[in-house]
DNA sequence: GATCAATTGATCATATTTGTTCGATAGTGA
DNA sequence: TCACTATCGAACAAATATGATCAATTGATC
């Protein structure tokens, strides 16, 4: 076997596993750990690899989930004219359905200082808004979850059953131009889903970095949207997609 | 497990937890606690974290209860000691409702350390500290009542009625040693006696300064609870007349 | 067949990583 | 305030990984 094979088999083989020991590496190649060494060497003075005490990680190894949190800061402006444009969609009396997501955050933060709406919320955070609230704020009941303290579960499902709202506004973890919106946990889009099945204007916010982002749950296809709010253009091919599906495309800061 | 790995699997789970001890890292890696603290070191020159005596916290966590702290400052200490006080009273497994405000949310922050309970809260502020927490938190729903960050309401009624609790503990803006514990609100006394309806146990934590404070509402005479957790020794009189309704008192720091 | 260059493997001193011990320090409750 | 406990990091030790050096092997060329 010549090297430059070897070389190549170790970079497919990294596609596939981020992480190889030497030790695994040489049986597979049937070589001695030294001559693997060698060969890890050169791919990280070409840049293809990262070495580790042990093995190697690929390139760009990335943890497990991208987090919440973290995307969050680094967004925030973002977020804020995501905002700003979709309360212009939403109506100053009535009840209004708020998402969970620091996406929905800002627009909550927004919405609370109108006077004479009902907000009803999963999102913790935002109930926690209520003291400098105008806005009346309703939580609905149910389970925790930690990571996006967000309420969610059956007795949620039940009590949102009997609302009825005159518009929802839900995040997404994941847009896929093919499918819909997505998230990560089922319980968290039965909620969703439910907000949007009870309410007459149904409004998708999110972040342009959600696009073709792997999230596991579908919470709807487009066409169960009637607005979707982001902060770039989408492309060409998604946004005729969209408008087909009869989904109204808002693009904060340029409407 | 490469060096790499583990800092980055910190990192995701610091974006999903806020906080982690240094204990609980070793555990899960499996590793000793040098190395986690030797981790978190690389991970705090490269300003991906912020350590704490004991662990590490999320570079920019914020407190997540704004606009009611600067309540919850009255008598901390005391309030401290009678949630020490109040936590020996309580079961480590099982249902636990616990009331809005903040003796009571001295008692909830250290609940949330047993990992074998279920939380049933209508305090937003407790349902925030969620993302640190060990046990199972659930909110009731209903709407917000600003002053207290408490969830009230017809609708909160609804859903303590779907629940059985091994003990309930509230709390009371008011004292009187002939009738029992009032507070200022209909609506907030109506949930108290709801969730001490399905309790086993019933406990009234409140602060020595509610002595024959007025409060409009009376949440319950003395007998409909099982103990009174407070910090100073009431009055021999009303001390009499709660041990003849079958109310056992604790003092907080003497027992 | 002899020679040379390229590649590989073996040996061993050195690096790195991890864990243990122990004195120092910070937090906690009285 | 003090004492008590938990946590921290320095220093050392053990295990493992690494790379420099040199020898062996292979294939190409003369």
């Amino acid at each position: 076997m010549f090297v430059q094979e070897r070389l190549g088999a170790i970079e497919t083989l990294l596609q596939q596993k981020h992480r190889l020991t030497v030790g695994e590496l040489a049986r597979h190649f049937d070589a001695s750990e030294i001559t693997i060494r060698r060969d890890l060497r050169l791919l990280e003075e070409a840049g293809k690899i990262v070495r580790a005490h042990g093995g190697a990680l690929r390139i760009n190894y990335q943890r497990p989930e991208p987090g919440f949190e973290h995307k969050a800061v680094d967004a925030v402006e973002a977020k804020a004219a995501i905002a700003r444009t979709a309360i212009e969609e939403l109506p100053v009396r009535g009840h209004i359905f708020v998402d969970s997501g620091t996406t929905c955050l800002e627009i909550g933060r927004r919405l609370i200082e109108r006077n004479e709406l009902t907000i009803v919320t999963n999102s913790i955070p935002l109930l926690a808004l209520a003291g400098e609230a105008k806005a009346r704020i309703v939580g609905i009941g149910g389970e925790v979850r930690p990571v996006s303290l967000a309420l969610v579960g059956g007795v949620a499902l039940d009590w949102l059953k009997a609302f009825h709202f005159d518009a929802a506004v839900v995040g997404a973890s994941g847009l896929d131009g093919a499918d819909g919106a997505f998230t990560t946990e089922l319980s968290e889009a039965s909620v969703k889903q439910m907000a949007c099945a009870h309410a007459k204007l149904r409004i998708l916010a999110a972040h342009a970095s959600k696009w073709n982002q792997p999230a596991s749950v579908l919470i709807a296809p487009w066409g169960r949207f009637d607005r979707f709010v982001t902060d770039v253009r989408p492309a060409k091919a998604d946004g005729a997609r969209l408008r087909r599906e009869g989904v109204a495309i808002r693009v904060a800061g340029l409407r």
